[in-house]
RNA sequence: GCCGUCGUGGCUCAGCCCGGUAGAGCGGCUGGCUGUUAACCAGUCGGUCAAAGGUCCGAAUCCUUUCGACGGCGCCA
């Protein structure tokens, strides 16, 4: 009796041989001869008969409910008149665990659905969703893997800011306070001095009280910096990932996309070399469409919106004005007002990354501090790295949850982690 | 932080505008029936309408406040 995973009977490998799965009840329906009984797995779900003229199994199958556990035997076979083309004759049924009457059922809010997430992850969009998410991390490894990338362990627990003071989640650390890291690129900044290339997949925590479908206060935060580097070479660089993570999701992930009913077809259109134009640009187009946009002003999320609507595919915004970005970044040497800083936006979503040339200049670092009314004195060992053998170095950081939500047509970023953290959620 | 929508049995909703002590479907239970596709038929159990206060002879329905949920903007990834 060969035990199997559910896709191998759909996937036709298992046609008229004796098999046996493990799973839970996925959907019931009972007559008087005959029990449809719809088994889920991890990886996918299958309908069983049980005969009544098999008594043995037939008395097991009644007690059934949703979501109990069980271990099925019986014959693979084709039938079209089966979801999915295949069916299980069942021959034995073994309850592991009976369940109660599970209260997700066909009606069912958003509300309702949030409340009983730790269940709710048994649906199989949540099922198809984190099976993507994690493949879409593998490949990322395996660009970075392939460019002679470092993977590297950022602390969460930082003792300064990072972005702005105000987004921080400030904690107790036994008698002092500590923050939870807003991002890693400072302590990749140092790593870049002996590893050179490295990256991080790690959480960032925001304490923003963002009311929208794109914000999490805890997400996955793909970064990396690397020395011996410009603007060129770092759009290179983001274009090339997600070239590859797009190609081999378009090539491995097709039946998720087909039972998430996303359109995959746009992974297809992600192709070096991106579409670029700098911030000026972009005013530009945006006032051609009647925005009362001028110089200076940052873009807000309708704008991106906008923009990202003529490219209709992931596009970079480079060279912004100073005063919006951050004190570490770069500025143009022959137009002081530029920061060396690019977002990477995708149709829907707006930004998905944000990244740029890192300033590497000991006293510009310490006058762009002092503009943005930042102390140098809370900032020693990040200016040490100026001192002792500074080098030009760029990085970039993407949001992971972001990224899904625009590749699998999402409705919420909630969606694209299995506990999602929000202002007002965080159970279980 | 600002703005909007919503809160009625386990779940999804109707009723609210034009006040008179709650109605349907799903689920549960009982029975019937069907190679079914989150089937169908019959019966049955189940709520005092988020909370508090007010108006009124009378409030789920009108008014006030509070709480909660969801979304938009801003901020960002």
């Amino acid at each position: 009796m060969a035990l199997v995973k559910i896709s191998e009977i759909l996937g036709g490998d298992c046609t008229d041989k004796q098999v046996s799965v493990r799973g839970w009840v996925y959907r019931k329906r009972q007559g008087k001869e005959l029990i449809f009984l719809v088994v889920r797995d991890a990886t996918g779900v299958i309908q069983c008969t049980v005969k009544k003229a098999n008594a043995t199994a037939w008395a097991e199958a009644e007690k059934l409910t949703i979501e109990s556990s069980l271990t099925l035997e019986g014959v693979a076979k084709p039938d079209t008149r089966a979801p999915g083309g295949y069916e299980i004759a069942a021959e034995a049924v073994s309850i592991i665990g009976l369940a109660e009457v599970f209260p997700i059922a066909k009606d069912k809010s958003e509300e309702f659905i949030r409340d009983m997430r730790h269940l709710w992850l048994r649906s199989r969009k949540m099922n198809v969703v984190m099976d993507v998410r994690a493949k879409v991390l593998e490949y990322s490894r395996e660009y970075f893997r392939k460019t002679c990338f470092t993977e590297v362990s950022p602390p969460m627990f930082i003792s300064a800011a990072v972005e702005g003071g105000s987004t921080l989640f400030g904690l107790k650390y036994f008698d002092q306070t500590l923050y939870l890291t807003q991002s890693s690129q400072l302590y990749l900044e140092i790593l870049i001095y002996s590893l050179e290339n490295v990256y991080c997949i790690a959480p960032s925590f925001r304490a923003e009280k963002s009311r929208t479908i794109r914000h999490l206060t805890e997400y996955w935060h793909m970064e990396a910096e690397w020395p011996f580097a410009d603007m060129n070479d770092l759009m290179k660089f983001e274009e090339g990932l997600m070239e590859h993570i797009c190609k081999r999701t378009a090539e491995d992930c097709q039946k998720e996309f087909a039972e998430l009913g996303a359109d995959i077809s746009k992974l297809a259109q992600v192709q070096v070399p991106f579409p670029r134009i700098t911030y000026a640009e972009a005013i530009d187009r945006l006032k051609a469409k009647n925005s009362a946009l001028k110089w200076g002003d940052d873009l807000g999320y309708e704008d991106e919106k906008l923009l990202a609507e003529e490219f209709g595919k992931p596009f970079f915004v480079y060279d912004y004005p100073k005063a919006i970005k951050a004190f570490y970044c770069k500025t143009r040497r022959d137009q002081p007002e530029i920061a060396l800083s690019v977002d990477m936006m995708v149709p829907r979503i707006g930004e998905i990354s944000t990244g740029g040339q890192r300033e590497e200049d000991k006293d510009q670092l310490i006058q762009r501090m002092k503009e943005q009314e930042l102390k140098p004195e809370d900032y020693e060992w990040y200016l040490d790295l100026r001192r002792y053998g500074t080098v030009p170095h760029v990085g970039f950081g993407m949001g992971v949850e972001r990224l899904l939500v625009w590749m699998l047509d999402l409705d919420n970023i909630i969606d694209a982690i299995p506990f999602p953290r929000t202002t007002r959620r965080f159970y279980p």
